[in-house]
DNA sequence: ACATGTAGTTTCGTTTCGATACTATTCGTA
DNA sequence: TACGAATAGTATCGAAACGAAACTACATGT
């Protein structure tokens, strides 16, 4: 066999060890790195998709142990259940006003701080290719993906408002950035920057 | 205080997102998730970065922790103890031809996969992008960063092989991809498409 | 030469996690 | 309508990961 390492080796490599390393250092809040993904998640997803099995999705882990860490955050108070759909079955959490508070200091902002720091280019390289990585993980493993309803295919409009084909509703401004369990990605992205319009072709 | 969802926000998410996923699905290896980031960390570091401190560096653990970890892997004969520093404190661990073979039941392979089909120009972003990210955070948080010899501040040459201004020796080719302890991050990196990757010189 | 620092390991208690089983509700279909 | 299958949420249990601390051996530096 090979052991050669491909440049594509790296990236995931890369991506691999940024994942980790963007857990950071929880200071004073006493959160653990999974309760940190499980708050942030319920303060960025919209409305049909804050549920234990959303999230469990989310975080590529079981419905059993997504339910024990949003227990967790019950019991500190910055979860609230809130039960307003029409399956029985189904709950919904929200953040409370505590739990609004404590998000200030996720420790994730440490790696917000450095993304905010790259060249220009390189970020929205970033902004663009993240999402279709995710679009393609997703069809390769032939599971649903996560992304925010502005990259989303059921989106269209460009304004500050927008339509979305899967709620069939307009968007709320706040809630373009906001993830959802329904989001579907855009699979044929090319890299196309500012002015000069380099274009892939192939 | 503002609960906006900024552009850089969602970057540093999908960031997070992707290193769960990556985790993948182990098929048959029996390999845990921290074992598989050790095996893999062992298979790509070169030389001089072996050791259970380097991989507790790498992987944003305790040594005792990464110590245990390459225990497992030494118990299922997959790696091999093999002292051969200057340093009698020190230990580096290969792996063995066991080892090897089992790396191609990698499950970051999906990963890789779907790097592979992005679109050319998005993956070359990625490239560029993620190493200096990598340096930034290093940066903010004052500690050392991880990269390839190809990316290292040290490293100088273009063709199939270059110097080390670190190790004070000519690399092989093979050594480029490969992680190094010592890596020192360019921090000023920006987006040039066209050709081959662009090296700001200062 | 002696204090200080670093590399590696072990032990211990806590936390996380996945597998499994269970209840309640909804869906599909005959 | 009735009933089996699927889904949402939860609880329990054992295995693994993890961090903290303590310890040995070696290196460094003043």
């Amino acid at each position: 066999m090979s052991s050669k390492i491909t440049s594509t080796d790296e990236i995931a490599e890369l991506l691999v060890y940024l994942g980790r390393a963007a857990r950071g250092v929880d200071t004073g809040s006493n959160l653990t790195s999974a309760q940190w993904t499980a708050l942030r998640f319920f303060a960025r997803a919209n409305g049909i998709s804050r549920t234990p099995s959303a999230f469990a999705s989310f975080h590529a882990t079981t419905r059993g142990t997504a339910s024990q860490t949003i227990k967790s955050l019950l019991a500190k108070g910055y979860l609230a259940r809130c039960d307003a759909a029409d399956d029985k079955r189904s709950v919904r959490y929200d953040l409370t006003d505590a739990g609004t508070q404590v998000m200030c200091g996720d420790p994730l902002r440490e790696l917000s701080d450095a993304i905010h720091r790259l060249d220009a280019g390189l970020k929205s390289a970033l902004r663009l290719a993240l999402p279709a990585l995710v679009g393609q993980l997703a069809d390769i493993r032939n599971t649903v993906a996560f992304g925010t309803c502005g990259d989303c295919r059921h989106f269209s409009g460009g304004g500050a408002t927008g339509y979305c084909a899967c709620v069939a509703a307009e968007l709320a401004p706040a809630d373009l950035g906001r993830l959802c369990i329904s989001f579907a990605a855009i699979q044929d992205r090319t890299l196309v920057l500012g002015g000069a319009d380099k274009r892939k072709t192939t």
